[in-house]
RNA sequence: GGCUAGGUAGCUCAGCUGGUUAGAGCACGGGAUUCAUAACCCCGGGGUCGAGAGUUCGAUUCUCUCCCUAGCCA
């Protein structure tokens, strides 16, 4: 009996390249998707783009484009990179859709009936010179408790503390360089309240990981409050329908946009709407969502989906982020990658495998060690999996034309696999993929084991026995359809040019019940070739012909001093750091600098040297790094060369 | 500071409700082989299962304390 599923991945912001973050949670509910249509499930996958709220219509502002030319400008980025990486959406839509706007004012409406709408009057930053409220991030002052500058408006990176905008020290807009003032505005509330019996419930019934359903009871625990769901103008995204000049919070209509795609795809496609969403609806309902985002998808989204009269998600699958050498991504460290980089150095299949290896059910980072990335790759894919098809290929076409064997020589193995393969099924299902991946590779080195055992070069010796080597590799290459329908839903192209020469297609898993005997093959093309590691490591090299080029406002936002070290000191634990104090001319700034390969503390003190004074402050392991030392060295170098100025350059003079 | 998750071989990890000498892959050492994209096969070295205490006939597995890491929160 076919189960109705509709799965989703949370709606990327379309406010930037796509990177493989991005792709990570595509990959993991693509792969999902894949398993459950090769399982022969009514299986649909619905995704869309984000498109509201304040930060696209900064972004487009300081672009010089309308927000619609800017998110359809990334868009149709956004769909090209996930249609290379091989994500099989049966539908990308927008939350910039009609489909969007009816949907969310009709749950806004249903809301407002069924009373579990307020209002209220907020104080809130107000950009008089811009003309707009601010949010908490798009103000920057003093930190009011450890007097840190350039901290944001919701908490202070150097100190922890957390405040609001108005007990900022000098708080200033980020939008025009004003001192924001503060301004009254009436906001409407969402009563999230209404919903704890409902929350508590629904949360350890099953719809979420054990981990999440955790976390979920530290919100419980803290109480749950009113939810503002409205800006004021300029703003966008979707007016509120009683309310003129007030929109709806990106934060309400994006997951809508969820429902937004899947009614997009239904007035093309013969789906009903109210089969999936309605509240009697027999469907399953999948989310794939990031840790980040848990509260909204665990609190907010099945809050508002059953006080507005629709039926709630089935599971919620979290998972963490995707980390590049142990680093998170970030574009400082030089450890950003977007899909398109990946896409210029690699095949796409290589990296949908390796997530795959590595993803587990729960809310763990993943790791992208790039060595690591190489080996499972070269090892595993190239020396194992693929090598049984090559390595059987060629005596088959020698002794017999291209035809596999009448019968199998070993069918209890032959059946071995295929209830392996149950084993791994059920791992897929429950979003265990590494556990299925290790299943998998297992069942590969038996396969070589196997066509070991029964050496075919040496019976291809002897024409005598040339049936025999027929049915060695008829056997290996039936357990290699296995394993290469098992991996289908991770590798689909992959999988697709095996099939073709194998001879026959798989259009779903239980084709693999019984093997294929007595039929023509086709000649063996790699399936896979293997990667230089050097190559996986340019991921995270800038080549210095594409940095980017800045303007004068731009450089000139760097403030740059001459210091004098007062003190240097080893790091223990870092084997590359050293702790400097420095003089800026009356302040003291403490900074750890990575040049102990080249510079040992004592020839350091009373050096004068070129700093970042306006670098945001770093929490490292051993403390807080409050400036950077410029230093001259080729990339990935051991060798540094600190800069200096001439002689009578003073702490605290500006470079410029 | 509170909460959550985790700390198992050099690296990445598996070890379900406590039970014989703690496993796999990669890396490393030795051997075998040459069909296969220097791939595959066999053998081996290597871990006080974060530290300490407790419960138990017996704990990597349960309890407590502590240390470390990551994340969330105020």
């Amino acid at each position: 009996m076919p189960r109705r599923i509709l799965v989703t991945s949370a709606l990327p912001y379309a406010n930037g390249p796509t990177h493989l973050g991005h792709m990570t949670e595509a990959v993991q509910t693509d792969i999902w998707v894949r398993f459950m249509k090769l399982r022969g499930h009514d299986c649909v996958y619905v995704c869309a783009d984000d498109t509201h709220g304040t930060p696209i219509m900064l972004k487009a502002a300081s672009e010089g484009v309308t927000p619609e030319q800017l998110i359809t400008q990334v868009g149709a980025e956004r769909r090209r990179d996930f249609a290379d990486f091989g994500i099989g959406f049966d539908n990308y839509h927008s939350t910039h859709s009609e489909e969007n706007r009816r949907l969310t004012v009709r749950m806004y409406e249903a809301l407002v009936a069924a009373g579990h709408i307020t209002r209220r009057i907020v104080r809130q930053a107000y950009d008089e010179k811009a003309g707009m409220f601010l949010p908490d991030r798009y103000v920057k002052g003093t930190c009011p408790r450890c007097a840190t500058p350039g901290q944001y408006g919701d908490s202070c990176e150097h100190c922890g503390a957390t405040y609001t905008p108005s007990d900022l020290i000098d708080p200033m807009s980020v939008v025009s360089g004003t001192t924001p003032i503060q301004r009254e505005s009436e906001h409407i509330f969402f009563k999230l309240g209404d919903f704890e019996p409902m929350l508590r419930k629904w949360t350890r019934s099953g719809s979420l990981q054990p981990a999440a359903a955790n976390k979920l009871d530290e919100w419980f625990d803290a109480g749950l409050r009113d939810w503002d769901v409205s800006r004021d103008a300029p703003y966008f995204g979707i007016e509120i329908p009683d309310a003129p000049g007030k929109y709806f919070y990106v934060w309400l209509d994006a997951p809508v946009g969820y429902m937004a795609s899947f009614e997009n795809l239904c007035a093309r496609s013969g789906l009903v709407f109210y089969d999936y969403w309605g509240p009697d609806s027999q469907a399953e309902l999948y989310h794939f969502i990031g840790k980040d985002i848990l509260y909204f998808h665990s609190l907010f989204w099945p809050a508002t989906l059953e006080g507005a009269g629709f039926r709630k998600p089935t599971i919620v699958h979290a998972h963490g982020f995707l980390t590049i050498n142990g680093e998170k991504m970030s574009k400082s460290r030089g450890t950003f990658v977007s899909a398109r980089r990946y896409l210029d150095l690699l095949p796409p299949e290589y990296f949908r495998y390796f997530l795959a290896a590595k993803l587990g059910p729960g809310l763990d980072d993943i790791d992208m060690n790039l060595d690591e990335f190489a080996t499972r790759i070269n090892a595993e894919l190239v020396g194992k999996l693929v090598n049984i098809a090559s390595r059987c290929a060629g005596f088959i076409h020698r002794s017999d034309g291209g035809r596999l064997a009448p019968a199998l020589p070993d069918p209890g193995l032959y059946r071995e696999f295929v209830e392996a393969a149950d084993r791994i099924a059920a791992s897929y299902e429950a979003r265990e993929y590494a556990a299925a991946v290790r299943e998998i590779m297992a069942l590969t080195d038996r396969a070589n084991l196997y066509i070991d055992q029964h050496k075919p070069w040496l019976a291809a010796k002897d024409p005598a026995r040339a049936a025999e080597v027929q049915a060695t590799c008829t056997q290996g290459l039936n357990l290699f359809r296995v394993l290469m329908t098992c991996l289908k839903p991770v590798m689909p192209a992959m999988a697709g040019r095996a099939e073709d020469f194998l001879g026959k297609p798989v259009t779903f898993w239980s084709d693999i019940a019984e093997p294929l005997l007595d039929s023509a093959i086709k000649d063996y093309q790699p399936l896979a070739t293997r990667v230089d590691p050097a190559l996986v490591r340019k991921l995270v090299e800038t080549p210095m012909t594409t940095t980017q080029e800045i303007s004068v406002e731009e450089f000139a936002r760097i403030d740059l001093r001459i210091a004098r070290i007062e003190s240097a000191a080893l790091v223990e634990g870092a084997d590359r750091l050293l702790q400097l104090t420095v003089d800026l001319g009356g302040e003291q700034r403490t900074v750890f600098a990575g040049i102990r390969s080249s510079y040992e503390p004592g020839q350091l003190v009373g050096r004068h040297v070129v700093v970042v004074a306006n670098l945001k402050p770093r929490k490292l392991r051993f403390g807080v790094s409050q400036a950077m030392v410029l230093v001259a060295g080729t990339e990935g170098g051991d060798a540094l060369f600190l800069l200096g100025p001439d002689p009578g350059a003073t702490a605290g003079m500006k470079v410029s």
